[in-house]
DNA sequence: GGTGAAAGCTAGCCGGC
DNA sequence: GCCGGCTAGCTTTCACC
């Protein structure tokens, strides 16, 4: 991992679809050698792999929604049922547990307001252990 | 936006960088029409682009905090500053304003916790109309 | 939506530093 | 051990049906 990694690194986040001959001559070496290190970032792990960034109105998702969940109980079969519930849903966009409060973040991708009600008394009320739940609509995306 | 296109994009978010010949063939056309299906969704904006997914192990940020941020004022001028030099922060991974209370959603990834208290106290702390501050650690990811 | 041909890219091999 | 040049084979991409 030194400078010419890290270079790669940064142009294939930036465009993960650019040809391995433009790679090359971004970051001033030949295709050669530089492919060879492609290819031992991604066997080594740290390039995991490559995702299309898509429009999310174009799916309708557009409509974010940050929801933090307390369970009412932290027995081990009524978390673990949690987290594989949760995970499972394709509006749920992220999920992480926390230390303190709250027990789980969750952010979710819907179409609208309507569909967001319909998610959460639907998918989220219904999931065994649930506690309180506090959700946080977003007004604006200022990055990522 | 037909069926095949939802097959195109579904197939891209999964592996931005499989070939089109590849590509054509899981979603039951040849090359040819499915190239100008693709270009036809990158030049509508559909799909906004690629990027490598990168290991942040690798990188140094596998410490994850949920940050949310109050502000002391809602003048223009100072919300416009705090947004601006926020979202130019590396540090800062995502970043939302939302309807009600916190007024921001921040997330943030750092190497470690010292990282995380020079970030918080350089960085953000020394941003004007910074109100309130409460920081979440992430335990475990399960999503996203 | 399919076909075919030209241009460009990938990926292996070998020599040099 | 890593870079650079070369070549064979494949992919991309375009005009045309």
């Amino acid at each position: 991992m030194d400078s010419l990694d890290h270079a790669i690194i940064a142009e294939l986040e930036r465009d993960g679809r650019i040809s391995n001959v433009e790679l090359a001559s971004r970051i001033g070496l030949t295709p050669g050698p530089c492919l060879r290190r492609v290819q031992r970032l991604e066997a080594s792990g740290v390039i995991r792999g490559y995702r299309a960034v898509v429009d999310p109105e174009a799916l309708g998702r557009s409509f974010e929604v940050i929801l933090q969940v307390d369970l009412a109980s932290q027995e081990t079969s009524v978390v673990e049922g949690f987290e594989r519930e949760v995970a499972a849903l394709d509006e749920v966009v992220e999920f992480k547990r926390l230390f303190g409060t709250p027990d789980y973040f969750v952010r979710v991708a819907v179409a609208d307001l309507a569909s967001y009600e319909s998610f959460l008394t639907r998918r989220i009320m219904s999931v065994r252990g649930v506690g309180k739940l506090s959700s946080h609509f977003a007004m604006k995306n200022l990055k990522g």
